[in-house]
DNA sequence: ACAAAAATGGGTTGTCCAATCCAGAAAATG
DNA sequence: CATTTTCTGGATTGGACAACCCATTTTTGT
C-alpha cells in the first residue's frame, strides 16, 4: 500500500511538504521527466534517502505533485470563482488568468495540463488523477453559468458552455506557453465570453473587447 | 550543420523516412521521453547504428519528427480546409476532427500539440519547431474565415477567431485525451462554430422575438 | 569493371538516475 | 528515562540508454 498518511511527526510531515513542494515546482519548470529526484532532493534542502522515506517510489511522488498542483491552481482562483455568475465576474477571471502568464512571461504553461499531456499516455493511473482535477476545475466554471442559467439569464447549456471555457483555457495557455505571449490566451478566453455573452438576455449590439473592422 | 538532407542514395532516403515515421509513431503513442532509439531502430526495421548515420543525435530526430508531424496533420486535414470559407464547411471539419477521434479512441491527442507541451520548458529549439507548426495550422483556419469576411458575411475579426478556434481545438483534444472521450473536443469545437455563426450575416442574434429557451 | 562514397551491422562505452541498504540521530510514547 | 518508532545521512547498486567505433556490404558514378 502506497500513501495512507503514514503517522508522520510534525517534522516529518514538514519535510515531506518540502519534498513535494520542491518537486511540483521543478516539474513545473522543467518538465516531468527532467526533474530527477537528485534535484527535487538537492532543492528541498533534504539528504540521502529522504525522498524514498516518505514515498514508495517516482511515482508516488508524482501523484502527491497533481494533488498539489491541483489544490494550488483550485485555491489560488478560488475567490473568483465565487463570481463567475455574472459577465463581470467571468471577465476579471479571464484578466486575472491573463494578468498571471504575462507575468510568468507566458513560462510554464497550466501546472496541471502540462503534467496531463506528459502521463495521458503512459501512466494511467496519473491520468486519472489529472483528469480528476479536471473536473474540479470544470465544476468550479459549471457553477457560475448554472447560476446565471437559473436565474434565467443565460440560454445554452451551462455544463457545455463551462467544459467548452475550460478547453478554450487550456488550448490557450497552450499556445501562449509556445508562443510566449498572452494573445492566444487572451483570444481564446475572450471569445469563449464574447459567446456566453451572446447567450445572455442583455444582448449587446457589437461584440466584447476587439473591435473589428 | 545537420540535416541540410545529405546527398542520400534512394535507399537511403528510403531508410531515413522509415526511422523518422517510426519514431514519430512511437513518439505519439507513447511520448517522447518513452521513445526510446532502440524502439525506434527496431520499429523502423533497421539495426545498429542507423538511427546515427542519418541524424546527429535524438535532438536531431526530434526535430525531424515534428516537420513530419505537422506536414502529416496538415495534409490530412487539407481537403477540409479548402472549404473553411462556410459554415457547412467548418462543421465538416468539426465533425471530421471528431470522427477521428473516435476512431483512435481518444487515445494521443494532438500529435504536434502533446510534443510542444513536451518540449516548450526545456527545449526551445523544438519549442520554436512546434510554435511554426501552429502558424501553418492556424493560417488555413484564418484564411476561411477571412474569405467569409471579405465576403461581407462574417463580423468579427477574422485572425482572432482563427487564432481562438485552434485554441478550443487543442484544449478540446487535451481533455478528450485524457478523459478518454470524445465530449470535451465536440463541445469545445461547436461552442467555437457557434459563436462564428453568431457572427455571421444569415444569424442575427434575436433580441426580443422568440422566448428564451 | 572499378574505385569512391554511402549504407549497414553489431558491439561497446560512459553516464545518468531510480531504487536500495545500513547505520546513526531525533523525537514520540508510556 | 527507557525503549520504540520515526527521521535523517551517505554510500552503493543495477539497469537503461544515448552516443560512438570499426569492419563489411551495397550502391553510385565513370
Amino acid at each position: 500500500m502506497t500513501s495512507e498518511t503514514r503517522r508522520l511527526t510534525r517534522k516529518g510531515q514538514e519535510t515531506r511538504r518540502r519534498i513535494v513542494a520542491a518537486a511540483a515546482q521543478l516539474m513545473y519548470e522543467r518538465g516531468l521527466t527532467e526533474a530527477t529526484l537528485e534535484d527535487v532532493r538537492a532543492a528541498a534542502g533534504v539528504s540521502g534517502s529522504q525522498v524514498y522515506h516518505y514515498f514508495d517510489d517516482k511515482q508516488a511522488l508524482l501523484l502527491a505533485v497533481i494533488e498539489y498542483q491541483t489544490e494550488a491552481v483550485l485555491d489560488l482562483q478560488q475567490p473568483l470563482f465565487d463570481k463567475l455568475d455574472t459577465m463581470a465576474g467571468l471577465r476579471q477571471w479571464r484578466d486575472s488568468l491573463v494578468e498571471y502568464q504575462r507575468r510568468l512571461q507566458c513560462r510554464g504553461g497550466c501546472p496541471i495540463g502540462s503534467l496531463g499531456s506528459e502521463v495521458a499516455e503512459n501512466n494511467p493511473e496519473a491520468r486519472l488523477a489529472v483528469a480528476s482535477g479536471f473536473l474540479r476545475w470544470e465544476a468550479a466554471i459549471r457553477q457560475g453559468l448554472q447560476a446565471m442559467h437559473a436565474r434565467g439569464e443565460l440560454r445554452g447549456d451551462p455544463e457545455d458552455l463551462a467544459l467548452a471555457t475550460l478547453a478554450a483555457l487550456q488550448g490557450g495557455l497552450l499556445l501562449t506557453q509556445l508562443q510566449r505571449r498572452v494573445k492566444p490566451l487572451e483570444v481564446a478566453l475572450d471569445a469563449s465570453l464574447d459567446h456566453i455573452e451572446s447567450l445572455t438576455e442583455r444582448d449587446r449590439p457589437h461584440a466584447g473587447t476587439a473591435s473589428a473592422t
